[in-house]
RNA sequence: GCCCGAGUGGCGGAAUGGUAGACGCAGCGGAUUCAAAAUCCGCCGCCGAAAGGCUUGCCGGUUCGAGUCCGGCCUCGGGUACCA
C-alpha cells in the first residue's frame, strides 16, 4: 500500500497538466470564457504567505470554473518597477534590472511547486521594453487627446540630499537618509487630467453589483461630489496683484459665522506678500516644512500669520475680516483659500482661539444642553441631516436641517449675485511624474523651439539606458548626457529628453488588458481584448481599494477613448474580491542616529517571552559573541501590521511547501480564516493539515481494495455526498472557502466511518476528491487515478447535487421559552401550524414553564423554530 | 485628523434576525504497542457540587427572539493621492 508521498506525487502531476496544455488559454467560441485574475505581485524576491493565499484563491476560482465547463483564462506577471529595486542598488551596488529580474527568476521558481493552474506563456514583467513602450503609446494617444497635461505641484523635498522624497522616505517629518527635515517644495510634473471623469466614476459605481459595497464607499468618498458656493471676498485695501480672494465653501449656510480668510502659503497673494516682506517669507518657509500627505497635513500643529490684510463679508461691507496664512491650507484643493467657520468646524475653532478670532454660531441644537462654543463648548458639527435651530438664517426657516440651509444659501447669494453654487469634486487629477531612474521613461522631448514635443511612435520603446549608477542621490537619467541629449522629433534640433518616468500605478493601470495579447504590436489587440475582457473576478488587497481601482477603471476608460478596448470593458472588473491582508509582528531597533531598522522574523531570538536580535557587532567580518552567545539587542515588537518588503515582516512559506508539499501550503491558506479578513499568520496546525491530507489518501487507497457488497447504509452515505456537493459548490461560489473546507473535514469524517458498499463508497471518493480538486489538486488527481477516474481531475465536469437527495422527511425544531432554548421536537416536515402549535404546547418543558397557565404569545416560523411567550 | 473595515472559547473560526461555539488546532483521557511514532475512540466556553446561571469588545435601543439591525463609545487594522 503506498504513503501518501507528495514530493513525488506533486511533480507528477504538475508535468501532466504541462503536458496536456490544461491550463493555456485559447479563444474558443464553444465555451463561455471566464477571466480569473489576482493582483499581480512585486518581485521583491520571496513569495510571502499572502501570495500564496492570494494566488490559492484565485487558483480556486480557475479551476472550478474550468470544471464547470469555462474557457479559463488565469495568467501571472509581475509588477516590476519601483523603489525597492533602487532601495538594492543604493544599498549592495548592482543594477536595479539584475536585481528585479533575478528577483523574477526567484519568485516563479517558488511559485511554479505550488501547482497554480496559470497559462505561463502570457507572462510579462512591467519593466520590460516590450510592455513600456506600449505603455509609452498609450500616453502619447492619451496626450493626443488631451488627457494629459503639465502643472506645479509640491513634493517632498530633502534640502541635505537635494533629492525629491517618496511618503513613504518622510519619516516624523525627516528624510529617511539625511535626517534633515522635508520640505514641501514645488517641481512642474505631468498630469492624467482623471478630473474629468469624476462624476462618471462616481455615478458608474452603482452599477458595479459584484463589488464589495465598502470599496464603493470609500471611492464614493474619495470622489467626494460636493455642491458649494464658489465666491469672492472683496479686499479692502487691493495689493498690487489681488483685490479680491476666491473662495470655495461647502458650508455657505454659516457664512453670517465667519471669522477669518485662510489662504495657503501657496497661494498668489501669499507669495506676493513674500517676495517684500521677510517676516511673511519666514512664515512661508516654516510652513512649506514636513511633508505633504494629507495625513502629516491635518495632524500638524495648525499655524497662522496674520497678513494684516483685511476683505469685506459679502452681506456687510462694513464687516471685515482678517486675511491668515495657514498652514493646513493647501493650493490644491479648491481656490486654496476658505473663511472660518470656527462654530461649527473644530479645526477653524482651535484655529481661533488660538489667534484670538470672534466665534459666533448660527445655529444650535433643537433641544437638550448645549454649551455655545463662544462660550467655550467644542464645536458643533451635527450631521447634516440632522435638523436644528437656527439663530442667524438667512432666507430659511429657524428649523432646519444643514442640507435645506446649505440649498437655501446658495440660491440666495446667487438671487444675490454674491457667488455661484458650483458642483466640485475632491478627486484630483493624477500626477503621474517621478523623479526616479527605475520606471517608465515618459516619452517626450523638450526642444527650444518646438517646447515640449511628443516623441514618434516609430522611436518606442524609448529605453532605459542601462549604464547607469545609483550611488548618489537623484535621478541617474538627468546626469546621463548620451541619453538625455536627443534631436527634436519635430524639427530635429538638439533638445533634450524628460527625464521624469511614470508613476508605477500606470503599470499597473492596464496590465489586465495587456494579459488578453501580451506581445501584441499595439497596446492591446482588439479582437482578444472584446474575447477576453472583462475580468470576471479581480482577486487582491484590500489596500488597494481606492488608488489602484480607481486608476485603472480611469485607465479602461481613457483605453476605449482611443480605441484600444471596447466600450464594454470601461468597468474593467465585473466583480471584485478584496481579501484580507496576511500580518506579521515588526521587529524594529534604532540606529545610532534613531532611525528604524526592521529585523526579520527568523532572525529573532526569544528568550523569556522577550524578543532580541543578534547585535551587529563585527570585527573582521566575524560576529561578535561572549560566552559564545551572540551579543544581543532587545527588539521593539510592533504588534502587527501588513507584510511588507520594507517593514521586513515576511514570512516564507518556501519551507512548508518543502516539509509538507503545495497541496498541504494550498489547504493551510485556505482554512480556519475567512478569505476577506485579516490573519496574523503562524504556521502551527500546517503539520496538522498533511495529516489530514494523508488521512484521505488512505481512506481513498482503502476504498480501492474494497469489494463489500451493497447495504442499507449506501442510501445515507449519497445523501450525505450530495449535501457535501451542494454545500461546498455553495462555499466556492461565495468565497466561503474556509467553510467549505470545513464541510470537506465533516465528509471525510462520514466517508471514513460509513459502512456502506464498494460501489457507493467509491462515488462518494471520487466526488470527494474532485470537490477538493480546487484546494489540493494534486492529491486529486492521484485519487482520481487510482479510482480509475477519466482523464485529469482537472477537466472533469463538476459534481452537480440532486436537490432529491438533499430534503429529509422530518425537521427537529428547537421550544424556545422566552427566546430561551428550552426544549426540542421532531416533527415530518409538512406538519401544519397549527399541529406543531398543539404537540409544542404538550412539551414536558413547556407544560412545566406554562404551571396550567395560558401562553401570551406562540411564534411558530415552520421549519425552524417555535417560541413561548409567558 | 478624515474615510473604510474588524472584534465570538486557550487559538483559527461557524452561524438566510431563529438551538451561539459547526469544522479545525492545541490540550486532556483511553485503545493499540515491550516502548514510542503513526493510527483509532472519547472529552473539551466560563462559573457552579448540582440545580442552574452567565457568555459574541463596552453602553443603550428595536424585536416574541440580536453575534447578526439601529445609536453612542473603546481597541485594532487598511487607506490618506510619491510604498506597492
Amino acid at each position: 500500500m503506498s504513503r501518501y508521498d507528495p514530493a513525488t506525487l506533486e511533480p507528477k502531476w504538475q508535468k501532466a497538466w504541462d503536458e496536456a496544455g490544461t491550463f493555456l488559454a485559447r479563444r474558443s467560441d464553444d465555451k463561455p470564457k471566464y477571466y480569473v485574475l489576482e493582483m499581480f505581485p512585486y518581485p521583491s524576491g520571496r513569495i510571502h504567505i499572502g501570495h500564496v493565499r492570494n494566488y490559492t484563491m484565485g487558483d480556486v476560482i480557475a479551476r472550478y470554473k474550468l470544471a464547470t465547463g469555462h474557457n479559463v483564462l488565469h495568467p501571472m506577471g509581475f509588477d516590476a518597477f519601483g523603489m525597492p529595486a533602487e532601495n538594492a542598488a543604493m544599498a549592495s551596488g548592482g543594477h536595479p534590472a539584475d536585481w528585479t529580474y533575478a528577483n523574477i527568476d526567484a519568485m516563479v521558481a517558488q511559485m511554479k511547486p505550488l501547482g497554480f493552474g496559470l497559462d505561463w506563456s502570457r507572462m510579462f514583467a512591467t519593466s520590460d521594453p516590450e510592455y513600456y513602450g506600449q505603455q509609452q503609446s498609450l500616453f502619447l494617444d492619451f496626450m493626443e487627446k488631451g488627457l494629459v497635461y503639465r502643472k506645479n505641484a509640491v513634493v517632498n523635498w530633502d534640502p541635505v540630499d537635494m533629492t525629491v522624497l517618496a511618503n513613504e522616505q518622510v519619516i516624523d517629518g525627516k528624510g529617511w537618509r539625511s535626517g534633515a527635515d522635508v520640505e514641501r517644495r514645488e517641481l512642474t510634473q505631468w498630469f492624467f487630467k482623471i478630473s474629468d471623469f469624476s462624476g462618471e466614476l462616481l455615478d458608474a459605481l452603482d452599477g458595479l453589483d459584484n463589488w464589495p459595497a465598502k470599496v464603493k464607499l470609500m471611492q464614493a468618498n474619495w470622489i467626494g461630489r460636493s455642491r458649494g458656493l464658489q465666491f469672492a471676498f472683496g479686499m479692502v485695501e487691493p495689493t498690487k496683484t489681488h483685490d479680491r480672494v476666491e473662495v470655495y465653501t461647502i458650508r455657505p449656510d454659516t457664512l453670517l459665522g465667519a471669522s477669518f480668510i485662510g489662504i495657503s502659503p501657496d497661494h498668489p497673494i501669499a507669495k506676493e506678500l513674500e517676495a517684500h516682506d521677510p517676516k511673511v517669507a519666514a512664515f512661508c518657509a516654516e510652513a512649506r516644512k514636513g511633508g505633504t500627505t494629507e495625513e502629516a497635513l491635518e495632524k500638524a500643529e495648525k499655524l497662522g500669520f496674520d497678513t494684516g490684510l483685511k476683505v469685506r463679508h459679502p452681506f456687510d461691507t462694513a464687516w471685515e475680516l482678517p486675511i491668515y496664512i495657514a498652514n493646513f491650507i493647501l493650493m490644491d484643493y479648491g481656490t486654496g483659500a476658505i473663511f472660518g467657520c470656527p462654530a461649527h468646524d473644530q479645526r477653524d475653532l482651535d484655529f481661533a482661539r488660538k489667534y484670538k478670532l470672534p466665534v459666533t454660531s448660527t445655529f444650535v441644537p433643537l433641544s437638550g444642553e448645549h454649551t455655545l462654543p463662544e462660550d467655550g463648548g467644542a464645536a458643533f458639527v451635527p450631521p447634516k441631516t440632522e435638523p436644528v435651530h437656527w439663530t442667524l438664517p438667512f432666507n430659511w426657516p429657524e428649523e432646519a436641517t444643514g442640507e435645506q440651509a446649505i440649498d437655501a444659501a446658495i440660491a440666495f447669494c446667487e438671487d444675490k449675485g454674491v457667488g455661484q453654487g458650483v458642483t466640485k469634486f475632491r478627486l484630483r487629477d493624477w500626477g503621474l511624474s517621478r523623479q526616479r531612474y527605475w520606471g517608465a521613461p515618459i516619452p517626450v522631448v523638450h526642444c527650444g523651439d518646438c517646447g515640449v514635443v511628443p516623441e514618434k511612435k516609430e522611436n518606442l520603446p524609448v529605453v532605459l539606458p542601462m549604464d547607469v549608477t545609483l550611488d548618489i542621490p537623484g535621478n541617474p537619467l538627468d546626469r546621463h548626457p548620451t541619453w538625455r541629449d536627443v534631436p527634436c522629433p519635430r524639427c530635429g534640433k538638439p533638445a533634450k529628453r524628460e527625464t521624469d518616468t511614470m508613476d508605477t500605478f500606470v503599470d499597473s493601470s492596464w496590465y489586465f488588458a495587456r494579459f488578453t495579447a501580451p506581445h501584441a504590436k499595439t497596446p492591446t489587440d482588439l479582437a482578444e481584448a472584446a474575447y477576453w475582457m472583462n475580468v470576471d473576478q479581480y482577486i487582491g488587497g484590500i489596500e488597494h481599494a481606492i488608488l489602484h481601482l480607481l486608476y485603472s477603471r480611469f485607465f479602461a476608460r481613457a483605453m476605449h477613448i482611443c480605441g484600444h478596448l471596447p466600450e464594454s470593458a470601461i468597468e474593467p472588473f465585473d466583480a471584485l474580491f478584496t481579501q484580507g491582508m496576511v500580518t506579521h509582528a515588526i521587529y524594529q531597533t534604532r540606529d545610532a542616529q534613531g532611525r528604524p531598522v526592521y529585523h526579520y522574523p527568523e532572525k529573532i531570538i526569544w528568550k523569556d517571552g522577550k524578543a532580541f536580535v543578534a547585535a551587529n557587532v563585527t570585527v573582521g567580518g566575524q560576529q561578535i559573541t561572549v560566552g559564545g552567545e551572540p551579543v544581543v539587542t532587545e527588539v521593539e515588537i510592533i504588534p502587527s501590521a501588513k507584510m511588507s518588503k520594507s517593514k521586513n515582516n515576511v514570512v516564507d512559506p518556501v519551507a512548508i511547501i518543502e516539509q509538507y508539499g503545495a497541496d498541504t501550503a494550498r489547504w493551510f491558506v485556505l482554512s480556519d480564516s475567512p478569505p476577506e479578513r485579516d490573519v496574523e499568520w503562524t504556521a502551527s496546525g500546517a503539520e496538522a493539515t498533511s495529516k489530514h491530507l494523508a488521512r484521505v489518501h488512505r481512506i481513498a487507497t482503502d476504498i480501492a481494495a474494497s469489494d463489500a457488497a451493497p447495504n442499507e447504509a449506501d442510501d445515507a452515505l449519497l445523501r450525505e455526498m450530495h449535501k457535501a456537493i451542494f454545500d461546498v459548490t455553495g462555499g466556492i461560489e461565495s468565497f466561503g472557502f474556509n467553510a467549505a473546507i470545513a464541510k470537506l473535514y465533516a465528509f471525510t469524517n462520514t466517508l471514513q466511518k460509513s459502512t456502506a458498499g464498494a460501489a457507493a463508497r467509491r462515488d462518494a471518493m471520487k466526488t470527494l476528491a474532485q470537490l477538493m480538486s480546487p484546494m489540493t489538486p494534486h492529491l486529486a488527481e492521484e485519487i482520481w487515478s487510482m479510482l480509475g477516474g477519466e482523464g485529469l481531475i482537472a477537466n472533469a465536469p463538476w459534481p452537480v447535487a440532486d436537490e432529491a437527495m438533499l430534503v429529509s422527511d422530518t425537521v427537529t425544531l428547537p421550544i424556545q421559552i422566552n427566546g430561551k432554548r428550552r426544549s426540542e421536537i421532531t416533527v415530518p416536515k409538512d406538519m401544519p401550524k397549527e399541529e406543531v402549535e398543539k404537540r409544542a404546547l404538550a412539551d414536558d418543558a413547556v407544560l412545566k414553564a406554562l404551571a396550567g397557565g395560558q401562553p401570551r404569545k406562540l411564534i411558530v416560523v415552520p421549519g425552524r423554530i417555535v417560541n413561548v411567550v409567558l
